[in-house]
DNA sequence: AGCGCTTGACTACGGCCGTAAACGATGTGA
DNA sequence: TCACATCGTTTACGGCCGTAGTCAAGCGCT
């Protein structure tokens, strides 16, 4: 094994051109720039500087394709999700989900209908 | 009304200033300094950095006590709390609870006892 | 063989962040 | 009154981020 370098964190602009990856790749840098959410309004030179940021933090990893690369996640979105989700939950819940779905239930921010999914969810878990 | 400037974000740095004046206020900075999670190991200066740099963003205010001031919050940790749980469902999980919950239930992040007491609220919840 | 287009690499630059020292005003004890 | 301690304010500085322009190398046509 070994070999793992630590994951380094990617920021809020590289995270939306993982999204673009993580539902479909290899991409070539210019695919990514088609894709990557409109709101942004980037421009391909930015795309590709987000791609090589993420290149050195080994968050993708390219393959040579003729002249130019192909671009696929190297941090599955599991991974990283739940590393974001752990950070939150961490730093505002003192680590318990308990706590964050109080909060959210407490600001009408959960539906009836979330509930019994979330109920559903729960019992499936409990077998 | 008006009057009502928009939240400026709160860094990391900042937050963990905040924690503290939400657990109790109003303080000095010399009070924040000695209560601040000591694994920071800030000098007092930074604290103070921190501090003004809160106040500019009036996420906190001060009231002068003699020749030094005593901060307390602006803004209510329920408001903050609410604020980052929304950005990190609505960036991850498309806005919904329920795949985080999901989510965390899949890693065997929840626990039986987690399951049961959220199963209670939301028993609670329906009535 | 030469030219332009594509593509990654390098450079840039202002802004915020983390961390902190320097400065200046003010109060205080001797 | 004079040095000293105490505060808040200002300035600093390296680092990462967001955004993007420029450069150099190679490919495809003509």
């Amino acid at each position: 094994m070994a070999e793992n370098a630590k994951p380094e964190r990617i920021s809020e602009a590289e995270h939306a051109v993982m999204e673009v990856l993580w539902q479909d790749s290899p991409l070539t840098a210019q695919d990514v720039a088609e894709r990557v959410d409109p709101d942004r309004a980037w421009t391909a030179a930015t795309v590709k500087t987000l791609l090589g940021r993420l290149l050195t933090k080994r968050a993708v990893a390219h393959e040579v394709d003729g002249r130019r690369y192909l671009y696929r996640p190297a941090v599955a979105r599991e991974e990283y999700v739940a590393g974001e989700s752990r950070r939150l939950i961490d730093r505002l819940f003192g680590g318990k989900l308990t706590p964050l779905v109080a909060h959210l239930a407490e600001r009408d921010e959960i539906s009836a209908a979330d509930i019994a999914e979330i109920e559903a969810l729960l019992k499936a878990l409990k077998q």
